[in-house]
This record gives C-alpha cells, structure tokens and sequence, in this order.
DNA sequence: CAAGTAACTTACTTTTCGGAAAGTATTGTT
DNA sequence: AACAATACTTTCCGAAAAGTAAGTTACTTG
C-alpha cells in the first residue's frame, strides 16, 4: 500500500457512505435501476449487503442519494456556467457544461439518462430542464427583442433544446473520436441559430 | 355480449398473436422492460403464462417483436413524410410524423424510449436515428448550398436534431394542453432555422 | 489492557420471476 | 359421430431478488 495507513479493514462511517456511492453509481449506471441488483453492489463494494441497507435504507433509498446529488452536480455546472458573459455565450456555457459532466462523470450521466423506478415520475434529467428551463428563458428574452416568449413556449423550448444536447452528448460520448469542443460548438450553433432566427409566429408550411 | 359472436373461448393463432403483442405492448410501456412480468401480461391478456412462450419462446422474444414492428411503424410514418415537397416541408413532415406517432400510439412511442433490455444495445430510438440519419442529410445537403456537411457531423446533427424532437414530444404528450400542430410548427422552425443560418465552421464565442 | 462502541458478517426468510412438463378442452373435418 | 389438430391450462421448479435478525470483529478510549 502506498496509502499511510497500510491497511484498514472498517472505514469510518462517512467513508464508507462515500464508497457506495460511488459504486451504487457505477452498478445503476451499467444496468439501469431495476436490473441492478444490491448483491453486486455489495460485491463490488466488498462488503456485505446488509451494511448498504444500514446506510441507506434499502435499494431505493440508496437510489434516491445517487439521483439527487448528480442532478445537483449537473445543475450546480450549468448554472456555473450560464453566469456570466453575453447570452450566446452563457448558452454556449451550457452545452459545455454539459458535454463536460458527460464526459467527466458518464457514471452519473448514465444514471440520470437511464428509467428511474417505476412509479417514479420526473426522470433525473428531467429535473435538470425544469430547474434550468426559468433560467434559460430569461436569457434567451435578454437576447432576442423580438422574443416575446410566452412561458408555455418557453417550456416547449427549454426542453426541445435541452433534449438536443443531451441526444447529441451521449451519441458523442459513445463516439470519443470527435472532440469535444467541436461537438460542443456545432451543438451550440444549430441551436442558437434555431432561436436567433426564429419567427414571432412560426407556421407550418403546409398550412400556409 | 355486443359482439356478432356472443363468446368465443378460443383464438386463431394470429388472432391470439395480435392481441398478444397488443397487451405486451401496453405493459412494456408501463413498466420498462425490466419491470414488466411475463405473469402481468398473461393477467391481463386473460390468458396463460405458457401460451405466450409457445407463440414468442420468451420474453424477450415477444419484446424484440414488439419493438421491430415499432420501429417498422415510426420509420415507415417519417419515411412517407419526407418524400415529397420541398426541403423545408419534408423536414416538417418528419416532425408532424414523430408526434403523430407519439399521440396515436402512445405505448409505442413509450416502447421505443424506454430502456431497453440489458445486453442489448441500440434497439429503439436510436434504430430510428441511425435509419433516417442519410435520408435527412440528403434533405439538408439539398436544400442549403452551403452544407458541405461532412459525414461525420451529419450524423451528429441528426442525433441532435432527432433527439430534440423526441424529447419535445415527450414533454408535449405529458401536457396535453397544447394542441399538437402549434407545438410541431414550433419545434420545426427552431430546428430549421438552427440548420439554415447554420455557419459553415462554428466557432465558440470563448474561442474567439 | 479492559471494555464499550461502531463497523461489519453470517445465515436466513420471503417473494417473485422466467420458464417448462404434462395434461385438458375446443374446434374443424370427414 | 369419430377423430385429429390446435388452442389452452394446471402445476410445478430452480434461481435470484430484496430485505432482516442476531451475532461477531476490529477500532478507540479511559
């Protein structure tokens, strides 16, 4: 060992959590909530199961953990990063942010891509559009004078262009040849140009 | 009974295979494919457990025919929607073609996004993206002069794009206070115009 | 170094699942 | 009406899952 403790059996309590965290995360991240299952966590954590349902109360409970703190993690990014600077910039600042938690942590991105438990509603990423939905509104309305955009519509387009983002990083994270700051600024210009161009009233060609 | 057939015990093998695929269909979007239990759709198809191995070998098999003909369906509906018109309008035609699907076969659509089994990589969406992926490069490389669109980025672009639509969708089935055409004419002119005014080298602001 | 305590394990229960063997009922044909 | 073919059921199994009761081990502190 090159740590210096040369060896420790039992870790402290808040150690441990942190350890099965991290590899509750891994586990869900490879299979998706219901085809995980506690004994490989426990497996891989080497350590008996019961001592995860002494931390965490149970399979969901242990969920729940991983979900909230990587929906945070993600959020706490993006809103970094939508800060400050012109608003084209900020939403450039978001798909990066993005791509970059992609890319840094997959294990959490996968979790919060992947079905929750049923009976659950509102997916991890789900989350994430609604938290940031207000804010990317009030920057899209910053910039665009002609955006007279209704809330609803706002909706429509925060998830539309989130949906984008995240559809695009995980087709690129499972395709590392391209880089990532060219994903990001191809990503960034479709959708920013989609916004800077659109019409007060758009309307479908074959109704015209 | 209403019916012309006052009680019919039995089915004809196809018969009792379509209604099959119909109740699988139904429960596969409920729960996930994980979730869901070969006993729930046995329930409710009124019918036992081993009648559905003897016409599917497995769950798995009843699942990959149930996502095939999906597919089959969701790509034959944006097929027929992009083959005619200008360029602008075929575009259209495929988004109007994905929410159409999503509102008239709302267990499809489901099926389609949900997990799939484990092992198995890529069936759902994403077959869809990959299949329509040439055909929208096409559209796109025929109606902008300036698209010397590499290959590489077509296919980036129509994840991106694809995935925009399927989340919009997503979100705009779970709100189903507005009306299907405003939503479509929407997410369709954002994603044109992002292609349209799309600059031939994107470029980050931060790299300027 | 004793002893208390926090960390951890062994061994188990209960439930549910996918799947299969073997047998029964219904339908169509001659 | 007899018979064959097809549709369908009852009943079971082994595996694997979530969760638990009770006991054991390693660290720490007086």
């Amino acid at each position: 060992m090159t740590s210096p403790q040369a060896k420790k059996t039992k870790l402290s309590a808040a150690e441990r959590r942190a350890q099965l965290l991290l590899v509750g995360r891994a586990v869900f991240a490879k299979y998706g909530y219901e085809a995980t299952s506690m004994d490989e966590i426990a497996q891989d954590a080497g350590v008996s199961k019961p001592l995860i349902y002494e931390h965490f109360g149970g399979k969901e409970g242990l969920y729940a953990v991983i979900v909230d703190r990587e929906t945070e993690a993600l959020i706490a990014r993006i809103f970094g990063s939508i800060s400050k600077g012109s608003p084209r910039a900020r939403w450039e600042g978001a798909v990066l942010a993005m791509m970059h938690y992609a890319a840094e942590q997959p294990d959490g991105f996968a979790v919060l891509t992947r079905d929750p438990p049923n009976g659950r509603p509102g997916r991890g990423i789900t989350t994430v559009i609604g938290e940031t939905g207000d804010h990317l509104r009030s920057i899209f309305e910053q910039a665009f004078e002609h955006a007279g955009f209704e809330p609803t519509f706002s909706l429509l387009y925060a998830h539309a262009l989130i949906g984008m983002v995240v559809q695009a990083t995980q087709w690129w994270v499972e395709n590392q040849d391209m880089p990532m700051e060219e994903a990001a600024r191809h990503v960034a210009a479709i959708s920013w140009m989609g916004l800077r161009h659109l019409p007060k009233k758009p309307v479908l060609l074959s109704k015209q």
